[in-house]
DNA sequence: TGCTTCTTCGTTTTT
DNA sequence: CGAAGAAGCA
């Protein structure tokens, strides 16, 4: 093997030997690749002695693919030591540390994990037990005065969903600050009040629910795990000893007590290395991470090397990142925003010194759009895209969209057009099928003398073909022969008047829908649960939907362990409930299994956060409005609530000056100031995410309404001005 | 142009 | 309900 030619801003990073090392990185430096290269480095060079070396990710799809890369590397390299390394996720880490010792914190040896699903299930379940047992008249408490009852509806349903998240929030927000439900109940014995007096029983609830379902969560799971190694030497020298070298990926998503694990278990050997880009921190206000804790250990490590090359761009794109940083460091406005991204530019590659270059398209290849309305922006950038795709067809192309929902949007316009694509996110709309078809063959065992529900069936679940004319066709035709359910699936002489073309898709697929409805009718609705997997059995689909599938037995299975009078009728009420947060988790769960890489050619479509990692040729950017990119905190904010009360409009704001007055019998901050300016600082590194995502075409775009009949306008996001500056001088 | 009154609509991200 | 835009009026 070749001798690989390291970068000069590369070098002294894999000439690390031992210590405290910082790497902060630009957008698409290589950070898995010089990680990679480092660690089979030390493996080399035996450097972990008697040791070993733990590589920690975020996610599991990261994990794979260091597994796979570092395998790569000493297998060019010839060196047989798959023992020497581990690569997880922090939070397999932490389910390892506290599987040794569960005693030490008065756990049960086989204690499991709550996943998303199961925490979601049960929450869900304390919330509606609390309102169910005298708590509803609380929870309405803070809805704003509405006397339309239609609006009513319309708060109590967005309340539901905000307080869930808000609860969710709230919960993990106690348990970092040591807050026990017990100590929550003490402390609050004096003085009971605000949404903490309301969140306390909830809380109550769910930790006993965990605990009798022998399950911890996610923050539980980081919380014993530091305990652990506290409290127990033994356990402590063990993982110190064992772990000859730390390195930690994508390090500014880590929060405080992640920093202490790892710290504690380095304490020994010393030997730390941390990757990551404060700019890329996006998860701050949904998560406990804080960019911070990066910058404080930049301060403390023994080297620093930044990483500020970057070969994944054209020069022009790089340019308008390094405009963004500019803008936003020297010029904002809010000047207590400044540092919302660090002031590092990215650097193109050296040319003709055997590097792999960075994309040299021969024009400028950057644009910005103004739209009259959203739907417009998405009909022309689904044009748009399409004319790519056709004219270079070995593009990968990526489309961003601030909002989850905005995706089905662009999904349906791409459908329109023909276009094949992926979807990235929780509602895609062919994982959302699988769900919606079951719903709608319930729907019809509920109704099933009814020919039209029987007609609806076939069409979306089970008829497959092209030809929609001669679908159309064939149903008007089951319409006029005015045939019953029970002659079509009873009578085989029935389907003898509609006979069409017998080899055709079309009849085919109606044949094998009636023997599959035939066979749901006649199983048994004593286990709902059951029926739901037989149903599975009787719809042709593949591997991912069949899990999502089993997920929704599961998921029903649950619900009747808990009430055993859930009938049909209540469960189709729920899978067609498209708010239900279940469903997304199940299909997050079951399709974040294997991580996703653009390929040649393919489109994607996603949110903002979900392009974090990923790389296209050509990159859409949507909805760079004032209201999704603020700049100023007396600008419209998403954490504003219409609903409620003036005094409780940001609950989360209310919650943080609870919890501050209980601890310390003051409010030391102006929470709701906080809030909004954390939010400003993370919508801009959002959108330095979104434009470094680039490699050689970008097209930005906004609207002034949302649709055609919408009377209110909404106003370009600020940094878009600033962009369009650049990129009109840039363009001629 | 500036003021008052009438009408309309309520956008949220997730390891 | 209340904020914010649209329409009405001097």
């Amino acid at each position: 093997m070749t001798k690989i030619n390291y970068r000069e801003d590369q070098l002294p990073i894999i000439q690390y030997e031992k210590g405290k090392m910082a790497v902060p990185a630009v957008p698409g430096a290589g950070k898995t690749f010089i990680v990679t290269n480092l660690v089979a480095k030390l493996l080399e060079e035996k450097k972990q002695g008697k040791g070993k070396i733990l590589i920690l990710t975020y996610m599991n799809s990261a994990v794979n693919n260091f597994k796979v890369r570092i395998k790569k590397i000493l297998e060019d390299k010839k060196i047989d030591d798959k023992n020497s390394y581990e690569v997880m996720t922090i939070h397999s880490l932490a389910v390892k540390i506290i599987k040794e010792k569960p005693e030490v914190v008065m756990l049960h040896e086989d204690f499991n994990i709550a996943d998303d699903l199961q925490k979601t299930m049960i929450l869900s379940e304390c919330i509606n037990n609390f309102r169910a047992n005298g708590g509803e008249k609380a929870f309405r408490f803070f809805l704003k005065e509405q006397k339309d009852p239609l609006w009513q509806d319309r708060q109590l349903d967005a309340w539901e969903n905000g307080f869930y998240d808000l609860v969710q929030n709230t919960i993990g927000e106690l348990k970092y600050k040591e807050i026990s439900p017990q100590k929550l109940d003490e402390i609050m014995r004096e003085n009971r009040r605000g949404i903490l007096k309301i969140i306390l029983p909830i809380y109550t609830e769910y930790e006993k629910k965990l605990k009798s379902h022998g399950l911890l969560d996610y923050d539980d799971l980081l919380i014993l795990a530091y305990k652990v190694l506290c409290m127990d030497e033994e356990l402590r020298i063990k993982y110190q000893n064992r772990y000859q070298y730390v390195f930690e990926d994508e390090c500014q998503d880590s929060n405080e007590i992640q920093g202490k694990i790892i710290s504690l278990i380095c304490e020994n050997h010393n030997n730390l290395v941390r990757v990551g880009d404060i700019n890329q921190s996006i998860t701050g206000t949904f998560s406990s991470s804080d960019p911070k804790f990066f910058k404080e250990f930049i301060d403390n490590s023994d080297y620093c090397y930044r990483m500020d090359m970057s070969n994944r761009s054209s020069k022009d794109v790089i340019n308008l990142a390094n405009t963004l940083v500019k803008y936003v460091t020297q010029d904002l406005k809010s000047t207590e925003c400044r540092d919302a991204l660090e002031e590092m530019d990215i650097k193109t590659v050296p040319k003709n010194m055997g590097y792999k270059e960075n994309p040299c398209p021969d024009k400028y290849q950057i644009s910005l759009k103004w739209y009259e309305t959203f739907d417009k922006e998405i009909e022309q950038t689904v044009k748009f895209v399409r004319n790519i795709n056709k004219k270079y067809p070995d593009k990968s192309i990526g489309i961003l969209v601030p909002y989850n929902n905005h995706i089905n949007l662009v999904a349906k316009e791409l459908i329109k057009e023909d276009l094949e694509f992926e979807e990235l996110g929780p509602n895609s709309l062919r994982k959302r099928r699988v769900i919606d078809n079951i719903a709608s063959i319930i729907d019809f065992i509920l109704n099933c003398d009814n020919i039209e529900k029987f007609i609806e069936v076939l069409d979306k679940a089970y008829i497959k073909t092209e030809n929609k004319e001669g679908k159309n066709d064939f149903f008007q035709l089951i319409r006029e022969k005015r045939l019953t359910v029970e002659e079509l699936l009873y009578d085989e002489n029935s389907s003898k008047d509609i006979i069409i073309d017998i080899d055709s898709d079309l009849y085919q697929s109606f044949l094998y829908g009636l023997k599959a409805l035939k066979n749901i009718i006649e199983y048994s609705l004593t286990r709902i649960d059951k029926l739901i997997l037989f149903i599975g059995d009787n719809m042709s689909i593949e591997n991912q939907e069949r899990a999502i599938v089993d997920y929704l037995g599961f998921y029903v299975k649950y619900l009747i362990a808990d009430n055993n009078k859930i009938d049909l009728q209540q469960v189709y009420n729920l899978l067609s409930d498209r708010k239900n947060k279940v469903f997304s988790y199940i299909i997050e769960v079951v399709s974040e299994i294997n991580g996703y890489e653009p390929y040649p050619g393919s489109i994607t479509v996603c949110n903002y956060h979900k392009s974090k990692g990923l790389e296209w040729d050509c990159v859409f950017l949507l909805g760079i409005t004032e209201f999704n990119f603020p700049d100023n905190i007396y600008q419209k904010f998403q954490c504003d609530r219409w609903y409620l009360k003036e005094k409780y409009k940001n609950p989360n704001a209310n919650i943080k000056s609870e919890i501050d007055f209980i601890l310390n019998g003051e409010i030391n901050k102006d929470y709701g100031k906080e809030i909004k300016e954390s939010l400003i600082k993370e919508k801009i590194r959002l959108l330095y995410v979104g434009i470094t995502r680039a490699k050689e075409m970008l097209i930005l775009s906004a609207s002034s309404k949302i649709s055609a009949i919408d009377k209110k306008s909404q106003k370009p996001s600020i940094y878009l001005n600033i962009l369009k500056n650049v990129i009109d001088k840039k363009g001629e």
